[in-house]
DNA sequence: GACGTTCTGTGCGCTAACACACAAATAACC
DNA sequence: GGTTATTTGTGTGTTAGCGCACAGAACGTC
């Protein structure tokens, strides 16, 4: 759907001289600009971080950080899904934030504080930029662009979190399936997702055998087919169908909050 | 336990300079630095506001704001207890956030958005002070102490926010109800809290019925009383023993991101 | 191709919370 | 002081999701 923006923008939109350096991103297979925030920047605080930002393999399952403990960088993940889990003593689990290309990892980095009681691990693999804790905290300070682009993005991150509340108590396991392929799916280039039944179970806090049965319905009803660890995307719009109104919700605030060109330019310069 | 602090703090906390109207403030009944957030200012932000907070009533279920309205005012309470509240489609609704004396209501002027998908309402009659929302912004913008607390106390609404989340997956409706009533009595100077056993059951979005059940519980265990919408705190560590960690989990983060010295500060001066 | 491992499917009893329908108690108001 | 509205209590049946215990199916690997 963001590949729709992609005619209502020209080349013009960075300005010309930081081209260059960035073609040959464009090119290479990685690149900071797959990341919605990071593609936003106006060029001057773009190229400022350029030289910072640290390219990272994510591999799944990775832990980036663990409750309490003080948080090293700010990444931005590309291709990579990142979860926010919060575990409890008993040894259940809820995701309380799914983060990728979309958004940042370590928001309290810059809101103060420098750690958070949660966990954060890496939900699908892939690649990330990544900022030193320092650097990024002498860039916010600057008070630009770039703070107000990570301010608004929290923003975005407070209104998942909430609604991921309010659907924990009133939704069924079937609809936060649906939610939960749907926010997964929105983050991947593809329709085949990674990910076992057993780990979606941590990341909705239910049973393993819950989650097959609400599969199971979704499978049988053509929207999604699976099979050990691959869930593979078959009718979209049947999922948004049948997911609660908490996704949509989410979305558009999302949408209001944070520019979304960078799709649409990245697939430009890339074609 | 705020009070226990008292005696670490002398009169030369607060430069000299700005105390004669604060110590008129100290004596009449209404006083900013009953708010934690505006009590933590340094004196020279402090005065600066001074002019510009504006003393409202807020009667008992006067909605500050509906979904997506644009904010007119940062809100500090001082003796209300203020309410974010999500209501769903099917009449459905949850609390996301309780707001009092320790925090503000309507962080989104400042993150950016100027509006936000969730209702604000007053749970607990009182008192607030309100800031305009320009006023807050060229406040917000000098990138000072008035910048970073509002900023942690963000972090530690997020906190809350997520723990929430959290809790409405993975624990029972009497832990829930223990840990709205702990939240509530934190919030309010009086061990009587105004709260009828419906507006519990739209506020944890639960079932009226079932908050009867559950408060007869709490009820017979002698640790609290209750008659038509006036609860008595009778026995607060029988509930602190009641509830789920995620209580304690939030209160230690609000107290490591926000200053406390305020209670102390006003408690010392009016003696 | 035999083996262990990792995933997924299924069945059964259990419980917390639900929906609905009233009854009882208390306060509020002429 | 009697009427009305609000709040709380109780009962009955229903259901979504839980816990546990396996069985089957797919994959890796040696």
């Amino acid at each position: 759907m963001e590949t729709n923006l992609s005619s209502k923008l020209t080349s013009q939109y960075r300005p010309s001289g930081t081209w260059p350096v960035r073609i040959l991103g464009m090119i290479a297979p990685h690149n900071p600009m797959q990341n919605s925030l990071l593609a936003a920047l106006p060029a001057e605080g773009f190229n400022r971080l350029l030289t910072y930002l640290e390219l990272v393999p994510m591999p799944f399952g990775k832990v980036i950080y663990e409750s309490g403990s003080k948080l090293q960088h700010l990444y931005f993940p590309t291709t990579c899904i990142l979860s926010k889990l919060y575990a409890l003593a008993d040894g259940g689990s809820s995701e309380i934030a799914v983060i990728g290309k979309e958004g940042a990892l370590g928001v309290s980095l810059f809101m103060g504080g420098e750690t958070t009681p949660s966990r954060a691990m890496v939900r699908s693999s892939g690649f990330a930029y990544r900022l030193k804790a320092q650097v990024l905290k002498n860039e916010f300070n600057r008070g630009g662009a770039f703070m107000q682009l990570l301010l608004r993005y929290t923003q975005a991150l407070m209104v998942q979190v909430s609604q991921t509340a309010v659907c924990n108590r009133h939704h069924s396991l079937e609809q936060q399936l649906c939610r939960c392929l749907l926010l997964t799916h929105d983050r991947l280039q593809a329709d085949s997702l990674a990910m076992t039944q057993e780990l979606i179970s941590n990341i909705l806090g239910v049973r393993r055998e819950g989650v097959t049965e609400a599969a199971g319905k979704l499978q049988r009803a053509g929207y999604i087919s699976y099979s050990r660890g691959h869930i593979e995307v078959i009718n979209r719009s049947g999922l948004e169908n049948a997911v609660c109104e908490c996704y949509s919700v989410v979305k558009t605030e999302y949408d209001r909050l944070i520019p979304h060109a960078n799709q649409a330019k990245y697939l430009q310069m890339s074609n």
